[in-house]
DNA sequence: TGATACTATACAACTATACATATATTACCA
DNA sequence: TGGTAATATATGTATAGTTGTATAGTATCA
C-alpha cells in the first residue's frame, strides 16, 4: 500500500556526487573545489542546497572550508590495495596516510563452521579471534574480524595481546612471512553496531572482503573478514 | 463562473481551465506560472485543490514543477537524428533548438573492458574521457560520456579542451570526418546523480544510447555512452 | 454508513534574495 | 621594490517565499 521509493534528497546527491569525483582522483588533497556558487549552476540548483551537501562533506572530514576563501579537499578516499601480499600498514603508508588499529576484543573460542571450512580446521577446534577497528588519519575506515588457529600457531594469542600488527604477531610465532590465498567481496548494507564504530549512518553501504592468508607452504593462518566504509576506501586490484 | 451542479470536479475544472490558458498561447515554454496559492486564491479555492489540478497537467507532460522555485511550462520534445552522421550541435539547430554543451570532467585514464572492446584497444590503454551534459534552450537534455582512445589521437584532451564540440575537437587532431558505425539503445531508469543533473525525477525513464564512431578507414575513434531524457527527446532513426 | 471531494493546518525541503564578513587580487604610490 | 588601499570574489547568515507531504476535519451524496 505505502510504497515509499524513498528519493534522494538533493543535496545527498550532491555530497554523493561531490564525494565520488574525490574518489576518482578528479581532486587532490590542498586542491580547491569549485566555488559555492559555480557549483549550483553546474547542478542547477541553489547555493544553499550545495551548501547543505558540501557541509555533509566538511562533517566527515573529506573537505575543509575557509570564508572568503573558498572549499579544499583535506583527503580523498584511501586507495587501498588488494593483490598477493595485503598489509594493512604498508599499504595506507604508502597511500600517504597514516594507518591506525584499534582492538575491540581478542578471545578464543571454537571456530565456526564458516571459519573451520576457511582455515582447514574442524569444527570446534580453538581459534584466537581478534576484533578490531582500522583507522586512517584518525577516522575509522573499517571493521576487521581476524580468525587464527591457535593449534598451529601456539603462542599467538599472547603475540596479539603485544601488538597490533598481524605481521609481527605472525612472525613471533614462526610464520616469517604470509601471502594472500583468496580474498572475495561483496556490498552489504552496514548494521546499527558497524554504523556506531564506523561512524557512518545505518545501512551505509560498506564493503566487505572474506579472505584467507597463508604461510610459505600453503596452510591457512588467517581468516579474516572486514567491512570496508564505501566512502572511505577505494580498492585496487593487481599489482604495481 | 457560479458554481453550476455540475459533475465534473472543481480540480478537473481548474486543470481544464490552465489547459486552455497554455493552448491559447497565454504561457510560453519555460515561462512560470502563478504560484500555487495564487491560483488557489484566484480560483477561490484550497490550495491541494489547485495542486490536484496542476499534478494532472504534469502527469500529462505539459507542466513540470520544481519545489521551492514554481511551476514551469515544459517545451515540446526535440527530435533528434540518429543516422549514420550523427552530430549533436547540426540535430539542435535543424531542430529549431539551441544547442548547448557543458564540461563536467576531462580527464586521462586507463580504459575498462568494455571501452576496449568498443574502440578495439587493450584494457589499460590510455583513454581521454570526457563527462558532460547536453542542454538544448537551456534545459538539461542528456548527460554523457564519451571516450577518445589516446594513442590514436594525440593531442584530443587539450582539443577538449579548447572546444566543447566533438567534430572540431577530431578535425584538429586530423580526423576530418567520421560516422556512426554502431548505435544501441536501451531504456534505464535515473539514479539519483543524473536525475540531479538532469533536474529530472529519480528513477525517471532514460535513453541509454552506447554509439560508436569510426574515422574515414574505419577505425574507431569515439566510445559514447549518452543518456537522455524521456520525455524531452524524441529519437528519430532514418533518412532526412 | 461509508466513500468521495474538498478544506484546514502544519511542517519539511528547496529557492530567491540580500547583506555581512573574510580572503585574494589588483592598482597605485612612495 | 614594497606597502597600502580599493575592488572583486567567496563563504556565512538571515529572512521570506514556494512546492511537497502528512494529518485531520467537514460536507455531500449514494
Amino acid at each position: 500500500m505505502c510504497d515509499s521509493p524513498d528519493k534522494t534528497p538533493i543535496w545527498k546527491a550532491i555530497a554523493n556526487a561531490l564525494r565520488s569525483d574525490l574518489a576518482e582522483g578528479h581532486y587532490s588533497p590542498g586542491e580547491k573545489l569549485p566555488t559555492e556558487a559555480a557549483l549550483a549552476d553546474r547542478f542547477g540548483v541553489n547555493r544553499h542546497t550545495v551548501r547543505h551537501g558540501l557541509s555533509a562533506l566538511v562533517s566527515e572530514g573529506l573537505v575543509r572550508t575557509r570564508r572568503g576563501a573558498g572549499a579544499f579537499v583535506v583527503s580523498t578516499p584511501a586507495d587501498y590495495r588488494l593483490g598477493h601480499r595485503v598489509r594493512f600498514h604498508e599499504n595506507l603508508i604508502d597511500a600517504g596516510r597514516h594507518p591506525e588499529k584499534r582492538v575491540l576484543s581478542l578471545d578464543t573460542r571454537a571456530a565456526t563452521q564458516g571459519e573451520a571450512r576457511a582455515l582447514h580446521i574442524q569444527v570446534g577446534d580453538q581459534v584466537c579471534a581478534y576484533h578490531g577497528l582500522l583507522l586512517a588519519d584518525g577516522q575509522p575506515l573499517a571493521v576487521v574480524l581476524s580468525v587464527f588457529p591457535s593449534m598451529r600457531l601456539s603462542g599467538i594469542f599472547e603475540a596479539l595481546f603485544a601488538t597490533t600488527s598481524v605481521t609481527q604477531a605472525l612472525r613471533s610465532v614462526g610464520i616469517d612471512d604470509y601471502t594472500r590465498a583468496s580474498t572475495r567481496l561483496t556490498a552489504v548494507r552496514s548494521t546499527a553496531t558497524q554504523a556506531l564504530l564506523l561512524q557512518a549512518g545505518e545501512g551505509d553501504p560498506l564493503l566487505r572482503s572474506s579472505s584467507v592468508n597463508q604461510c610459505a607452504n600453503a596452510i591457512p593462518v588467517e581468516y579474516g573478514r572486514t567491512w570496508f566504509v564505501g566512502d572511505r576506501i577505494t580498492l585496487t586490484l593487481g599489482e604495481t
